[in-house]
DNA sequence: CTGTATCCGACACGATACTG
DNA sequence: CAGTATCGTGTCGGATACAG
């Protein structure tokens, strides 16, 4: 025990580097949640992420739709109609996430209770 | 499907919200990957996270404290000595950490090919 | 409706210097 | 060794105004 320890976290080959650029991301993971049911139009998105401003939930899509997430499909209407959608790649995230929710679930009493012990001893 | 999505993602009752606030951090995860064979010092975090200034590895260190998910233990010697290491709620989150590495290692190169898909459409 | 452009403040972060 | 204090900078992100 205690012994390995040489590598380079940073290294891009290293997943434990790569792994939280989806689901760590501060809203990505938030987008993902409310497609899972299916198709969102922008504004759609934007009442349960009403703490996001356009901007920052426009460039979160981008991203999302670089990276292959998600899908961005533009009718030719009046008015202009927009709906994004969840690929096959990014609801492959769903189990990583769920497990993640699960250990929230289970273990955020604790840590709350951990705050408040910790708070206390510096009172 | 695309019934339901009326909640509010930011109410502090909600996981989804709450979940990623230690996988998610940017340097919590690189921690406690580093402490999960067993105690290190200060000094030794800081090699494999060479790229992370003592300040920020200190604050790091300190929310993981106050959270409950690792131990600091200051020795009585000279030169000083502080060793930081795992607790068991800490160790409670490397099944949904180890769920979130698989992803990456299954599926960082379809998202990689995305990226460079989406490159050559713009261009 | 679905964005983009611009401005601007807040804060995260690194570098450096210093302390116990 | 294990940090803290201070400073400077870059980026994040909101508000507002505007465009297609």
């Amino acid at each position: 025990m205690s012994e390995p320890l040489p590598r380079d976290l940073f290294d891009p080959a290293c997943p434990s580097n790569a792994t939280p650029f989806q689901i760590g991301d501060k809203w990505a993971g938030m987008v993902l949640v409310c497609l899972e049911d299916g198709p969102r139009r922008f504004s759609e998105l934007r009442v349960p992420m009403h703490r996001v401003s356009a901007k920052v939930l426009a460039e979160t899509l981008r991203a999302l739709e670089r990276d292959g997430m998600i899908t961005r499909t533009a009718y030719d209407e009046v008015p202009p109609r927009v709906e994004y959608a969840l690929t096959p790649l990014g609801r492959t995230l769903f189990p990583a996430m769920a497990a993640c929710r699960a250990w929230a679930v289970e273990h955020l009493p604790a840590v709350l209770d951990a705050r408040e012990q910790y708070a206390s001893r510096s009172a």
